[in-house]
Formats: structure tokens, sequence, C-alpha cells
DNA sequence: CTGTTAGCGCTTTCAT
DNA sequence: ATGAAAGCGCTAACAG
């Protein structure tokens, strides 16, 4: 079913048919009727790819995630899908997995796919292959990163300020007469040199010396969920030995402290009493196991929402600062 | 950067650029050089909705979930993206949400973008609405439904014999002395309906009589994660009033069991000994809680393999049956 | 108010 | 081996 179709069957011409479609003014009602009826009788859908070539305006929005099985990153597509089919547009969403030639690649295919704008979500795309693939391939049209910056004339960047968080963090567990703090750390991406970096200074703040010394260890590779909860528990085998005294454990994301929280729980040391544990995510799992996770939580709803809104506001022009920051939230629950 | 703007850079037609680009024969390897360089050069990508109008290809596969953020879906969906990407396809997901009336026009949407096949991820596909909707408007492309059946010339199936894996997560209860099982139910659907039939066979065939009072409470509605953990709390209280003796509860759902199972410790039940709880998905939410949650595993990682080279069988014209079951299999941990 | 024409970026005969 | 021309389904001037 072409428009062409509609037309000879209506008996006008394909333009007429067009016009009814896009509810353009200027046409007699009883035409707009005739063909409307047509129209319906035959359930016709126009072929959005069609009339994108020549109004130069695919409707497609971008959508790269490293895992979309992380529960925070499916939040975030989700909120994103829904606002931008609400607003007219489809979301071509991609998990790109860590590798970083994998994302250049996934950037290609948005380019094949004339997105009108695109959204990275999380820090692992602040990386010098990414801003290099979207300088070739989308540097005219807006893109939103997450939890990072690219910092290019085209990149807007919309944060959450879990540093401070951290700090917040740190200061409760110090509050909390917590005197042998350790950090666990997951994968090493932007985001978590930042979190690192805000455990450092919390404790600086509080004149707790050897900051340094208490960081734990950083592992690299992809941070799927099930792998983050295995390797709490390895890492928190590791802390005890090396740190028997250690009575306030952060963790960079609940996943982590979901395994921090097992193995200790093995060992026989009780949470809070002698041992606090904070997550970073506020996910569902943090409610789920017990004692229930305290938790950063980094707002990634409202993160969300603030990207596509960002989005939406630079594709209708209205302006928009580059840079945007949400505040963290400590949520105090059991493990503290 | 069209075709033409490359062509006249070096110097050649248009349909020598094409050739050189799709990798066509007979082409002088002088001129393929000499156009690849300018390719490079200029980091031409083509724009695939030009050349699928002529071909009449999208190279489009929709998704349609009625929430990704539902664990076993957001695994589905990773898996099913990561298949057909590496085919060359491009997604499209939507989630869809409960409402039916939603559901067809995401089909039409679907439609708009003239998808070459489409794959719907959960048993709440399987009703009248999207049956008649898929018949107006997906009639002639192929589409997997993933545990539910549209029963169309154009529709294959692909589930999981979850039916039959409650029943031997009955036989599983009894085995270990349960006398008083109870069944908790979550959202009403087809998928739903099959595992509580699972159940009654289940009690049937074991000689457990009345069966049916057994069986829970019955909730409408859409199934959130968080709001299943909340019900299955809540169908917990009204169970223990009503059958103080359970000493075996199936739960439709992990997230359903999880909530149980926070119900049954706050009353301090130990679990265990005194109440033994199964869930259903194998999520990672019943090995992070404790104690680990005994589950019945619908393999959704497998189905989600296997409809996606069902879709892709079709679509390359291999033979295939329109209907597939796997088998369920019933995970072993300390809450049974 | 409606039809004719051209063209979006690409592929594909058909000639040469 | 290469180019010219037509056309995929649609919209957008421009006429009338």
């Amino acid at each position: 079913m072409t428009i062409y179709d509609i037309a000879r069957e209506a008996g006008v011409s394909a333009s007429t048919v067009s016009r009814v479609i896009n509810k353009r003014p200027g046409i007699s009602e009883s035409t707009r009727k005739k063909v409307q009826k047509i129209l319906d009788e035959y359930h016709y859908i126009p072929d959005v790819a069609a009339r994108g070539l020549v109004t130069q305006a695919s409707r497609f929005i971008g959508i790269l995630i490293e895992d979309i099985r992380v529960s925070h990153h499916t939040e975030s597509a989700y909120v994103i899908e829904q606002e931008m089919t609400r607003q007219g547009y489809t979301c071509i969403t991609f998990s790109t997995g860590g590798d970083s030639k994998k994302k250049a690649q996934y950037i290609q295919i948005l380019e094949q796919r004339r997105v009108e704008g695109a959204i990275f979500i999380g820090s692992m795309f602040e990386i010098e292959e990414v801003k290099e693939s979207v300088k070739q391939h989308l540097s005219n049209i807006p893109i939103v990163v997450m939890n990072g910056d690219l910092d290019l004339p085209n990149t807007y960047s919309v944060q959450t300020d879990e540093e401070r968080g951290i700090e917040e963090a740190v200061a409760l567990l110090a509050q909390k007469g917590r005197k042998n703090l350790a950090y666990l750390m997951d994968v090493a991406n932007p985001a978590n040199k930042r979190k690192q970096r805000g455990f450092t200074t919390g404790m600086l703040r509080l004149g707790m010396e050897g900051a340094e010394r208490m960081i734990f260890a950083e592992v690299d590779g992809t941070a799927g969920p099930r792998s983050s909860v295995e390797r709490g528990r390895m890492e928190t085998v590791e802390l005890l030995k090396k740190m028997p005294a250690v009575d306030g454990i952060l963790c960079e994301t609940d996943m982590l402290a979901v395994g921090c929280m097992k193995e200790l729980k093995r060992q026989g040391i009780r949470i809070p009493e002698q041992t606090a544990i904070i997550g970073v995510d506020n996910t569902l799992y943090g409610q789920v196991c017990s004692p229930t996770l305290t938790t950063i939580d980094n707002k990634s709803g409202d993160m969300s929402l603030a990207a596509a809104n960002t989005l939406m506001d630079v594709l209708q022009g209205r302006p928009v600062n580059h840079r945007m920051i949400l505040p963290a939230e400590v949520i105090r629950r059991e493990s503290t």
C-alpha cells in the first residue's frame, strides 16, 4: 500500500492524500472525508523512512548503554524511551559492552540510521575513542552524556554529584563512631574515579589519616551485576585479611556491597554492629538483602528525565546549559 | 555527504561509488582504490533508510516488551539485541506497558518503521487486541512470541514449560515432607494461568486434597518489580491468617517470593525449617536474599536465543516449527 | 482547493 | 568496466 494506491482508489492525486495524512489545511471537507475513508479501509500506515528522506528527519534518537542489564541503566533506558516515544521519536538502543572499539562501531550504526540526537548512558563513554568517533560521525547532532562528559560543542552533560554523595556517606560513618573505614572499588571508569576522590576528600576533611592506604583494590573489566556480587565477596575476603579491624565499608556499587555483606555474614561478622556498609545506586537489591542496605541514590530516574528533556530542548531550539549537575542523596537503612 | 558528492570528488558516477560501497564485483582495482580513498577521507557512511527504500528492506527488527525493567525481560532484550545486531539488523525496542490499546499503538509504530520481523516478549501479548492489530498491520512479517502464542500463520511461539516446572516444584515440596502448600499469585496473565494449572495438577497428582482452596489470591495490575515485592508481603500477611499451618509456599515470581520471605522473617517464622519457599524466574534477587531462594529457572536466556534464531531462520527462508517448548528447571537453594 | 513536477539518497537495470 | 536513467514512497513548491 502506497500513497499512490490510495490516491487512485480515492480518485485524487498523491499530494492530496499526503495532505490528508499530514492534516494540512486547505483541503475541502468532502475530499478529506473521502480520502480518509479509503485510508481507514486499507489500514494504511505511511512509511516514515520515505517521508524522512524528503523531510530530512529520521525521528530517531540513538541510545548507547554499556550494558542494559545493569539495573540503573535499565531504569534510565526505560525513562528515556518513554519520554522520547511520547514526543514522537523512536529510540534505537544498543548495549555496547566495555570495548571501546565496539563503542565506535555503534556510533557508526547511529550515523547510518541518521539519528537526530543521542544519549550516552554511563561515564564509560567519557573516553578519547568515543570523542573522536563522535567528532567524525555525529558532530552535527546533539548528544547528551549521562554521568559523564565529552566536552564537545555538540555534547551536553547531565551528572549526579556522586563525589559529594560519597563524602556525605563518609561523614555518616564517622558520625556513627566508625574509625577504620575501607573503600571497595568495582570497575575502573571515570565515574568511579570521581567517587574514589569523594572518599579521599571525605576522609581528609574529617581528619582521618591514611585515606590512601584504606582504599582497597582496583579491578578492571566489565561490571556485570552477577560478577560484581562475586567480586564484592572476594574483595571482602582480602580486606578482612589486611584490615581485620575494619568497622565501616563504603562500596562503589550496591552489587559490590551485596557481595561484601554476603562474605561478612559468612564469617559471622554482624552488620551494622561490627561493620557498617554503604553502597551506591539505590537498587532494589539493596532493599531485598538483609539487613537492608544504606546507599547513595544517584537519582538515575531524575537524571534520565533531565537528559531526555535536555535533548528535546536542543532539538527544538531552546537554550540549554552544556553541563547540569544534580545532587545525590544518602538513603539510610539497616546496614548502618 | 551523499553518494553524488563522493562520485564528483572521485571523478566517477554514483553507480560506481555504490558498487564500491557494496563490494560488488566487476570494478577495476584502480577505480575501487580511488573511490575507497575518498570514502575514507570523508568518513562517508551510507544512509540505510535511502538504501532500504529501493531494496525494500529496512533491516529493522521490532521488539515489544511489557516492561523492560522486569529483570528477565531485560535479559531477553539484551540477548536478542546482541544476536540481531550481530546479524546486521537493528532493534527497535518498546516497553508497551500493560494497556492493550497501547500495545496496538506500538504495533502501528512497528509498521511505520517497516520492521522486517518482530519479537513479542511475554504472555501478555497473547490477547485478542494484539492478534487483531497484528492481522491488520503486521500480517506479512514473521513474529515470534516468547512465553505466549498468537496462533496466526505468520507467528511463531517459543515457550518454557513452566507448568511442568511448577509440578516438579510441588513434588519437591512434598518430598521434603510438606503437607500444607499454598500458591501465591502475582498478576493475572496467560503465563501465570498456566503456572497455576501446574500447581493444581501437581497437587492432584500427589493426592493432595483441596488444591483449589490452597490457591491464594489473584491480583490484577502491572507487575513492576517493586510492587511485586510489596504484594508478596501483603499476600503473606493474609495467607498466614487464613492458613496458619502453611509449611510450603510456591510463589509465581521470585519478586513475590522475596516479599513473602520478608514477611515470614518479620513474623519470626524460620525458612525453610517452618516454611519452605519456591519462586519462579531465577533472578539475581533470589541469590541476593537470605536464605537464598529455590526457584524455577524458566531459561529466559535460552528462550531468547531460540526466539532470535527462529526469527532469523524464517527471515532467511529456512524451515521452522511454529511452536517450540523448552524444559524449565528447578534450582534448589536454601529456602527449601 | 487540487494536480503536476521535482527530488530526498540510494540501487539497479540497461546501454555502451 | 562504467555511466545514464529510472524509481523506491513520500513531501513540497509551483501552477492552475
